[in-house]
RNA sequence: CGGGGCGUAGCUCAGCUUGGCUAGAGCGUUGCGUUCGGGACGCAAAGGUCGCAGGUUCAAAUCCUGUCGCCCCGACCA
């Protein structure tokens, strides 16, 4: 099969020259390239070959760029993988990747596959489909239904299932089946495969999507401490994975949310598109997703003119933080800053068990975090399994839960709710300005552990911000964007005791499997690389996912010379299993030209005016022109390549 | 789901306010010719149920009602 695949390409080249039709097409050109893409691309894909000398003609390649960016796009990733032809928006959120996209989309997959592989993970394919009783098992199904973000359909027997967003249930199904004893432990079994999440709102192109392509993990085993190893072992293999797929990603501490566990540190690319923010410390090398960072914020300086006693002061019209200070600052309080208030929100907590009023408290001058409180409310409320959801109340509800318009609640007399939660940087004894329970009323004075009406549990609760200190080394915290395209996760037990999925231990007694899982979202890898990775021009891809390593020019269709120094570089060049084009299409060079930059292919070899000396231009996608006997053209190139995807590790 | 915007040729958009000729332009596509080192030029051509449905009117891309879809800002996540 091999030799047929090398014979074929011998053919194309000899048949290549000769010019058939007035329009400067070759028929010959074109039989030969269809027997090729007929007999041998398909044979080599199905015997594990990689595609690396398939040949390739800019004229059957189907190229399509646009030289306007279509208008629904807003970031790079998603304009410059559009217009030159990479995706194809099919609906929202579903998108068709384009033969270009395809190469590059199995590159990252071979990446990612060989450095799981590396650490002993096993690849599997899991089904998309998932039957609804497996999600009970876990107890997800409820989760999932209340977020909606699993989208869910019925075959003609009446049966509900879920389409994939993530694969624990059926992963820990199967090790159940499969992985008896301790002695088979631990184990890591991964795929790359579709996931379905019903995505509020699709964005930003490949970046949020409904349908997308991840490669998940889950690794089983018979200790924490095994566990620990393997969870390093794969923040290393996602090091390793990223550094080889051309990303400068980083690892952050991260909440672990609906998939659940209790470590988690998220893979980020830094990108001012990036959805995540993170904050993280220079000094320390601390970093965190805002929605999980902690740090110290400053104490507020004392109230001086609070008096001894809560004191209920008429604030009429003055509902919000600003306000407030405003008005107190004009009748008696000229020191008062927005630290002095005690802010508190109201919200509705459902949980499997029903739903729950709650107050959270937080210093007037910071901001709730919500995952901070979901989390809070949900070791709060342990024998009802976790918070599924938490809005915040509307108007009328905080009327019947404060007895006052909104804008005047507190955690005094007159609050009714189920649980009341305060930021634990408003523990001590300071006096601060609440809100009264009564319209147009706040109480001053107020020492929350000596004045509050309902019982109060001191959390974590505050956003964290610029500035706060470190965790670690108390130094100001910094923040900046990121694109999350990994997640690591430690998930315990939490998935194989509701399963009942069980092993033999060394004591001969069943023990539940403590698990990890991990993700890394192959198809917004490809986005996030655009991001990272392009110019004025077009994308500039990193050697080891470009779809093509090199093009070679030629400038002047019909030029005997030309055309044949073309052919001699190009063949040259899939001799040695580079991956090349030629741009046989009859257009002005400055067409090839635009067309490669935008595609972003990372070498160029320019066959034209130097030809008549032997001479021929080399140019890497960022880099200069450089002249080069066209003798050694396809040594030059081959070398650049081979440099440039074994970086060192 | 709340707030904002948009649906007219493959793409980017004019036209709509103030209803009225055969619905336009640029890019792209096809044919012929001239060109040929950074998105050439000339000539010719194809391509549209103006998102869909209903209504008002002598007459609707244009006005009204409904509906569907898409995009952007906020709450979910790889």
């Amino acid at each position: 099969m091999d030799g047929a695949g090398h014979r074929i390409e011998i053919d194309v080249g000899r048949g290549h020259r000769r010019r058939v039709g007035p329009a400067g097409r070759c028929q010959a050109r074109l039989l030969a390239t269809s027997a090729i893409h007929r007999d041998c691309a398909p044979a080599c894909r199905r015997q594990g070959v990689p595609p690396r000398r398939t040949p390739m003609l800019a004229s059957r390649m189907n190229i399509s760029t646009l030289r306007e960016d279509p208008s629904e796009a807003e970031i790079a990733s998603h304009r410059l993988l559009m217009r030159a032809g990479f995706l194809h928006k099919s609906g929202s959120g579903l998108y068709l990747y384009a033969p270009l996209l395809k190469r590059v989309l199995d590159k990252v997959e071979r990446i990612v596959a060989e450095e799981m592989a590396a650490t002993g993970a096993l690849e599997i394919v899991m089904p998309i489909l998932q039957e609804q009783a497996l999600w009970e098992a876990s107890g997800r199904w409820a989760a999932y239904q209340a977020s909606r973000t699993m989208l869910t359909v019925r075959d003609r027997g009446g049966m509900t299932f879920g389409l994939a967003p993530t694969a624990e249930e059926v992963v820990t199904d199967y090790a159940s089946h499969v992985v008896k004893s301790h002695k088979q432990l631990p184990v890591t079994f991964f795929q790359q495969h579709t996931k379905f999440r019903d995505e509020i709102r699709p964005r930003f192109g490949l970046m949020r999507v409904k349908e997308f392509i991840m490669m998940d993990a889950y690794s089983f085993h018979a200790s924490d401490e095994s566990l620990d190893q393997t969870y390093q072992a794969m923040r290393a293999a996602y090091d390793r994975a990223f550094r080889r797929l051309g990303l400068e990603a980083f690892a952050v501490e991260a909440d672990s949310g609906a998939i659940g566990g209790s470590g988690s540190h998220e893979f980020m690319v830094a990108a001012d598109v990036g959805e995540d923010t993170i904050m993280f410390c220079p000094e320390s090398g601390y970093a965190a997703n805002v929605e999980r960072a902690t740090g110290t914020i400053p104490v507020a300086p004392a109230w001086e003119s609070a008096p001894e006693a809560p004191l209920i002061t008429h604030t009429p019209g003055v509902g919000t933080i600003e306000q407030v200070v405003g008005f107190l600052r004009a009748h008696g309080h000229p020191s008062l800053v927005a630290s002095h208030l005690l802010k508190t929100v109201l919200f509705v907590a459902k949980t499997a068990a029903g739903s729950h009023s709650v107050a959270a408290c937080v210093r007037g001058d910071r901001e709730l975090n919500e995952v901070k409180l979901t989390n809070a409310l949900t070791r709060l409320l342990t024998a009802e399994g976790p918070v599924l959801q938490l809005r915040p109340m509307q108007a009328d509800e905080v009327r019947d839960a404060t007895s006052a318009e909104p804008g005047f609640a507190g955690p005094v007399k007159g609050l009714k709710v189920a649980f009341c939660l305060a930021d634990r940087t408003l523990q001590g004894r300071a006096p601060l300005a609440t809100g009264a329970n009564l319209t147009d009323h706040h109480i001053l004075g107020f020492v929350l552990e000596r004045d509050a009406a309902v019982p109060v549990a001191f959390d974590d609760l505050i956003t964290i911000r610029p500035g706060d200190g470190c965790p670690k080394s108390g130094k100001p915290l910094q923040e900046k964007r990121g694109i999350e395209v990994g997640h690591v996760f430690k998930l315990g037990t939490k998935y194989s005791q509701a399963m009942k999925a069980e092993f033999t231990g060394a004591d001969q007694k069943l023990h539940p499997f403590i698990m990890g899982c991990y993700g890394i979202g192959s198809s917004r890898v490809v986005a996030a690389a655009v991001e990272q990775h392009h110019d004025a021009d077009g994308i500039c891809w990193p050697t080891s996912i470009a779809p093509y390593q090199c093009v070679v020019v030629p400038t002047k269709t019909g030029d005997a010379a030309v055309e044949a120094a073309a052919n001699q570089v190009y063949h040259e060049l899939l001799a040695h299993g580079i991956e090349a084009i030629l741009d046989d299409r009859d257009v002005k060079p400055g067409v090839k030209f635009k067309d490669w930059d935008l595609i972003g292919i990372p070498h160029r070899v320019v066959c034209g005016r130097g030809v008549a000396e032997g001479l021929v231009e080399l140019k890497a996608r960022r880099g200069v022109v450089e002249n080069a006997p066209l003798a050694g053209a396809a040594a030059a190139i081959i070398a650049r390549v081979r440099g440039a995807s074994t970086p060192a590790a």
